[in-house]
DNA sequence: GCAGCTACATGCAACTTGCAGATTGCGTGT
DNA sequence: ACACGCAATCTGCAAGTTGCATGTAGCTGC
């Protein structure tokens, strides 16, 4: 159905991308800082649409560059470096902000299938299938 | 913040793209047939973030092409023809399934907001039920 | 040494999108 | 007739995004 972006012409299920990963990523922020590596495996066990590891260590420097994210090394415990992500005062009013947006989408795909009667002058009808 | 896709440069608000976009338009088909004008106007007064009308357009040709969506010319009002869309069997499955997996991402995100204090180990599901 | 895991990063093709502009049809005013 | 504006659709291009594969390192176990 062509997504979100980028290479599709593969196989496999949806993936998670766009907004809808940043903002995933961004709630998973407000728990508790984290890395790439842990929030792509939170992902995976969060039910939601699977999506690429590369996509998600590119949507968290975005998310850094727009100021909704810090990051630092961590080179505490062993093991490669951790670049550890947190949540910044900006990142969560946006948070805030796209889930009041959420809430109008919400709005229209379930008011459209709750089935409302209100037919909003729809006359339209007897009309053909032709292309001209 | 670098969003869904596409050419950002340059200013404005957030644009309405990619599959929202697309299960937007879905929604609106469900009530009744629609062309594309017409549905650019809707989701102007729907209160989503705005969307291009060539996106729009754009939008509606692919989910065509994907059978969630047929339309035909119609030329029975006075103007210029219109191209009527109306929503297939698959389409409205899509929006159906579409609409599961957007409530597991709006449980992470509003979880998120709740302040859940389980800091992590959360693989024991069944337990989200709201903490005093 | 070597395989395997963790953790992050990047190159490339395929794809999407915002914006501007083109096109067609109809109605109104002058 | 003519210009003008609106309705309605479509398209070209640059800028941007993503899936996949691959590459880099560091650490652990054998």
């Amino acid at each position: 159905m062509a997504e979100g972006s980028g290479r599709k012409r593969t196989t496999s299920e949806p993936r998670l991308h766009g907004e809808m990963l940043a903002t995933s990523l961004l709630a998973f922020l407000k728990g508790c800082n984290a890395y790439g590596y842990q929030l792509t495996q939170q992902l995976s066990d969060s039910g939601l649409p699977q999506s690429d590891s590369g996509t998600v260590y590119r949507a968290l420097r975005q998310l850094e560059g727009s100021g909704f994210v810090s990051s630092f090394w961590d080179t505490s415990d062993q093991g490669p470096a951790r670049r550890m992500y947190s949540l910044t005062a900006a990142g969560e009013l946006f948070l805030r902000t796209w889930i009041e947006a959420l809430n109008r989408y919400q709005e229209v795909l379930t008011g459209a299938l709750a089935g409302f009667d209100t037919t909003l002058a729809s006359e339209d009808e007897g009309t053909e299938e032709e292309t001209p």
